[in-house]
DNA sequence: TGGGGTCCT
DNA sequence: AGGACCC
């Protein structure tokens, strides 16, 4: 078996309440229940003594603590921009986290382990262990999890000092194991399991569906061969399993159920969708229809904007009413978007992208027969271009000329575009923990993102003119596609960074034409700033 | 049972 | 466009 990974799993505790209880501390000594619609859907710790569980229902929940804090998480925004924060500051131990949801993050550490192993410091088991570590496997897995024991308790240290959030951890030699692992011990603690007590951890779990991966439906059709609990899983014969969910997926199953997990840590790029849903009793007028998706659309408009990208497809989502317990059931309808129409200087973008909206709609209810929804959801999809979240994307001063100039971001591998350059990444560290980078310059607050259009070809070289040598010269100039008035105001080290990302941005482009015309990889400066290519 | 997301078919 | 999975 190959042990030669190091995975940790960082799950905060109560998400949405933490972030609540920090916006408002007098709801720290208080039960707290987090509502949307009719349902708790988190709690604080003081709420679970009370017995106050997962989606549960208000009423329910009000009978059980009549003193229950209710507080509204309908809408996400804000969970949404913490749980970003806390991806940031897992980025600065390794590229390679994967978000799970707002709340959960893996991350190989392999890298920063061998490197910590090489430094022969002190091997102290941080947190608490599964299962009994009689049986010592010798491939060197053991001295590796537990130095992932001492990071994990410094990557959980951070955020609390940082971010004033707790978490708990896991930490194994895969992802399945370190999830699952992490969950054994709650709130705000850690656990480490080896791999010789992998099947141990596995068969803790109470069902099959407990096993992240093996869902609903999967474990129905587990059913349907007569097994139904995990060892009968791990002892199916594996021809049996393939008769109903075919050899791959037969094979995945019967490994998980192994405490097998082969999948590779992905790093979450920007999301490649951004939607908003609201449900509702009953929806059966299309005026009113009409309210909600504009409440929606606007609300969509605004996260679009923070998002920086400009979306190609929208879809609308629709849940009529259904008397069977198919709750779950939707209808979509998407089409694409002209891009322009999300431009600032569009006159009443909002009413234009409604008109397709409604379009849409209309695809889905026949509005001459009666309907009863209840959910409608907005989503955009698609989008062009990765956003440049730098110094440099702030002084641009045109979407429309920026898309021209970027390309999309062909693998969702992190784009080396972090504002803060990450230092302890590949480069071998200094032996000590990472310390946080220092504070990110606050340009928002000092530049006006008021941008003007109309000057840009007078003003600004044309990119093509621009002569490849001077994207290898040391000198610093202003980039075309930035504001000179401006830019001789910066700093110096403001001023190279942004000549720093406009050569990136060159480079990349020189990269994607010719990558387009000819199959081979062309030896570009493109090749030192992108990984796993 | 909410309000999100991902990837595969 | 829907369905599986995840939180």
């Amino acid at each position: 078996m190959d042990h030669s990974r190091t995975i940790i799993h960082i799950d905060l505790d109560c998400f949405y309440a933490q972030v609540e209880m920090n916006k408002n501390p007098s709801l720290r000594t208080v039960p707290l229940g987090i509502q949307q619609k009719n349902i708790v859907v988190t709690s604080n710790y003081t709420a679970r003594e009370f017995g106050i569980k997962k989606c549960m229902l208000i009423p329910e929940a009000k009978k059980l603590c009549p003193s229950l804090v209710l507080v509204n998480g309908e809408d996400l925004h804000d969970y949404r921009q913490t749980s970003y924060k806390v991806t940031n500051l897992l980025q600065k131990y390794t590229p390679l986290v994967e978000r799970l949801g707002l709340d959960e993050n893996y991350l190989d550490v392999t890298t920063l382990i061998n490197e910590k192993l090489n430094q022969k410091s002190d091997l102290k088991l941080v947190g608490n262990v599964f299962g009994d570590t009689s049986d010592k496997c010798e491939c060197g897995c053991t001295e590796r999890l537990i130095i992932a024991t001492t990071v994990a308790q410094e990557i959980r240290d951070v955020i609390k000092s940082e971010l004033n959030l707790t978490s708990c951890a896991g930490i194994a030699h895969n992802k399945l194991l370190a999830k699952i692992a992490g969950a054994r011990h709650k709130p705000n603690q850690q656990t480490v399991v080896f791999p010789n007590s992998a099947l141990e951890l596995i068969l803790s779990l109470n069902a099959p569906n407990d096993i992240p991966g093996i869902g609903r439906a999967l474990f129905e059709q587990l059913k349907c061969i007569g097994v139904e609990t995990i060892e009968e899983l791990q002892n199916v014969d594996l021809k049996r399993l393939e008769t109903v969910l075919g050899q791959d997926k037969a094979k995945l199953v019967h490994e998980l159920s192994l405490g097998i997990d082969k999948s590779g840590v992905k790093p979450t790029g920007k999301p490649q969708s951004i939607g908003l849903e609201d449900s509702c009793r009953s929806i059966s007028v299309e005026t009113e229809v009409k309210i909600k998706l504009e409440q929606l659309l606007n609300r969509l408009l605004l996260l679009v904007e923070e998002d920086g990208r400009v979306p190609k497809t929208i879809k609308l989502t629709v849940r009529k009413f259904n008397k069977d317990n198919k709750m779950s059931h939707r209808e979509t309808r998407q089409c694409n978007v002209n891009p322009s129409i999300f431009s600032s200087s569009q006159p009443n973008k909002e009413a234009k992208i409604m008109t397709t909206i409604m379009h849409l709609f209309n695809r889905i209810i026949d509005v001459k027969k009666p309907y009863h929804i209840t959910l409608l959801g907005l989503s955009f999809t698609k989008f062009q271009e990765p956003p440049k979240n730098t110094l440099a994307s702030f002084l641009r001063k045109d979407l429309e000329v920026q898309s021209v100039l970027s390309i999309e971001n062909q693998n969702g591998v992190e784009d080396a575009e972090s504002p803060v350059p990450s230092t302890s990444k590949l480069a071998p560290t200094e032996g000590e923990s990472p310390t946080p980078s220092p504070k990110k310059l606050k340009l928002t607050n000092l530049v006006s993102k008021k941008r003007c259009f109309e000057d840009y070809y007078e003003d600004c070289e044309s990119p093509s003119k621009l002569k490849v040598a001077d994207l290898c010269l040391d000198s610093v100039s202003c980039p075309p596609d930035a504001d000179k008035e401006v830019f001789k105001e910066l700093p110096k080290e403001v001023q190279k960074e942004l000549w720093e990302d406009y050569k990136r941005r060159r480079a990349s482009e020189m990269n994607f034409c010719s990558s387009q015309v000819k199959k081979t990889k062309p030896n570009t400066l493109l090749n030192y700033f992108i990984r796993n290519n």
